[in-house]
DNA sequence: AGCCCTTTTTACAAACTTTTTACAGGTTGA
DNA sequence: TCAACCTGTAAAAAGTTTGTAAAAAGGGCT
């Protein structure tokens, strides 16, 4: 089972708009009437996401929590699954998924108002050369 | 006697749609009409798939129950039982037996929708107009 | 024992998922 | 602008799980 399910996540509140349908308990997901299928490290990424919609989840964070690697690990397969679960997503896709460039991403409800960017002027961390 | 025989399952209502017939006091099994001749750890295993029609059983909890086997066993068993019964369903196969990769199987009724089972769900947060 | 049926294991094939690679394209700050 | 990063993307490679046939092992019976 993915890291995900660590803790017991029952009891929580299923996310619904007016496209998407999130059950975190039957890991569950519905875009428009029909069933997302996703694989296991799909749904536990989008399932962080979309938990913690509005909020901006640091690259580091996703890593951390989906994957359990520490900064020190380089890849591409957070790249790789956000592609992914965008093209399941279809047209939505860049409405509900963003690109904080330099952090992480975020996940916005279908008709969340779209702020301006915050901008990060420096990034979260200092990286050191 | 098979591990399913333990508690009393008198009072189990029997399981029937379009083609499959399962009595679960009698153990007996029809399919279109013709008996399945169906061995006890086939009967087993198959009873606790129906029993939870619709749902997503994790092959541990198969492996537990039907076998008595903790997740320290290895074994292919499980595959190779639900290879016989699909086999014995016939042409039904693998609508009934659905394989979720990674999980487990499920048991779908004949007609069931193949995807999520709409049931009333709060929002997880308000939409304002 | 020997027979017959059931169950488990073995070994390999097939299907599926995840990660890496390589490069294109975009973004930022100096 | 431009070099230095970051992210997007497709495709290959690697890893994992399940399907399948056949052999081996187990059990009951006479």
């Amino acid at each position: 089972m993915g890291m995900l399910q660590a803790g017991n996540n029952h009891e929580v509140m299923p996310y619904r708009d007016e496209h998407l349908t999130m059950d975190f308990n039957q890991q569950a997901v519905v875009l428009d009437s029909e069933r997302m299928v996703l694989t296991r490290k799909e749904y536990d990424l989008l399932a962080i996401l979309v938990l913690h919609a509005g909020e901006i989840i640091p690259r580091d964070a996703l890593l951390m929590q989906v994957w359990g690697y520490g900064i020190e690990i380089r890849t591409r397969t957070l790249d790789v699954h956000v592609r992914r679960l965008r093209k399941k997503l279809g047209g939505y896709a860049d409405q509900y998924i963003e690109t904080i460039f330099g952090i992480g991403y975020r996940f916005q409800p279908f008709h969340a108002p779209r702020f301006f960017q915050p901008q990060p002027m420096k990034p979260a961390i200092a990286i050191s050369a």
